[in-house]
DNA sequence: ATTATCTATAGATCTATAGATAATGC
DNA sequence: ATTATCTATAGATCTATAGATAATGC
């Protein structure tokens, strides 16, 4: 909103910040991809050679929203409110919200080099929802609960289409919780025959 | 293997079948935009001018190679192991195989004009599901199905870091269908409070 | 003669850089 | 004088097309 135009008129600080921001929210919102270095620095209200000036490439610049986003909600956050937390963070799509979520999910979908990126951040959240369970196969059901997340992400950002885009996000809490708490808690043996 | 080029040296239908195929397994491999015409061109065998000719765009091409996976499959499978033949079907990938899950999942993740095309074939993967529970908000929690599946899928495609892609698929099968059959069998009531 | 295929290239991106310009702090 | 910002553009893509060439079937 106030972005402080006035106040200092050149401010290296306050564009890199500037940079940081719209680079979360289009990455989130779009990807790596399909985000280019002209739309992010037109978001912020830069020049496009500031970003190459302050971050060296598109690539580092991801990775420093990578980076950023990982300090904030994972340290909050209690482990068995994360996945709640989590969904809901994903499911109501504010203004001016905590883009962390998005950013970490929706590398899963880039490209080899950027995805790797974001599977560090991803890493932490699989460490965290791991200690839930103390069935076999701890980090693999881990892994499941970050992907359904992932899908309901993704499928959500169709534009309306799906009815995950309109529902009620309590309603989608609860069909899901109950379903993660199965593979969380319930099944005590998993191994084939 | 054998591509029938000493047997029929100037083919129409056969450059348009080895384009379909190529367009089929690089889409599902890469997704939509990370592929290009060069590339299907490429792994086809042919010109990459012939894929304009034949088909007019990269779009068409990509609808095309949409509508053909999607008469395959569906007809075969009975909705009831249709979960589980998806789940399978994204987990072991050999080559030669059908890759009409992937381009439809794939598709979650790709640009609005483009997603489209793959969603039709989704809402036919959907309306299958949707039978299977006589819960309320039948179509949501087929969507959550839906969605997971996509989740796992993308997840593995990390190229090894997941246990997702190493992991047996009947361990995968066995952690989530249980899940699943709570999310559509055992959940009666879901209205908020 | 017809139809499949190839060559060459237009036109529209996109990332990144080099060098000029302009606003600040000492 | 220093440091932030802007202009202009190189170089590398990518989709798509126009027109030339070459292989087929009557």
């Amino acid at each position: 909103m106030d972005d402080h135009q006035q106040v200092r008129r050149r401010d290296s600080s306050a564009s890199r910040a500037a940079l940081l921001d719209a680079a979360a929210e289009l990455f989130a919102e779009r990807g790596y991809d399909r985000t280019t270095v002209r739309d992010i620095a037109g978001r912020a209200g830069v020049n496009q050679a500031l970003l190459f000036r302050y971050f060296g490439s598109k690539e580092a610049l991801y990775a420093a929203v990578v980076a950023r986003a990982g300090r904030d909600k994972l340290a909050e956050v209690p482990p068995n409110e994360l996945f709640a937390q989590l969904l809901r963070g994903i499911l109501d799509r504010q203004a001016g919200q905590d883009h962390s979520s998005q950013i970490m999910l929706r590398s899963s979908a880039e490209d080899v080099s950027v995805k790797a990126i974001g599977q560090e951040l991803g890493q932490d959240y699989i460490r965290a929802l791991s200690v839930l369970t103390d069935a076999p196969e701890a980090d693999l059901r881990a892994h499941l609960v970050l992907a359904w997340i992932v899908g309901i992400d993704l499928m959500r950002a169709d534009g309306g289409l799906s009815p995950l885009a309109s529902a009620n996000p309590e309603q989608v809490v609860a069909c899901v919780l109950p379903a993660v708490r199965t593979l969380l808690e319930r099944i005590k043996d998993i191994s084939p025959e």
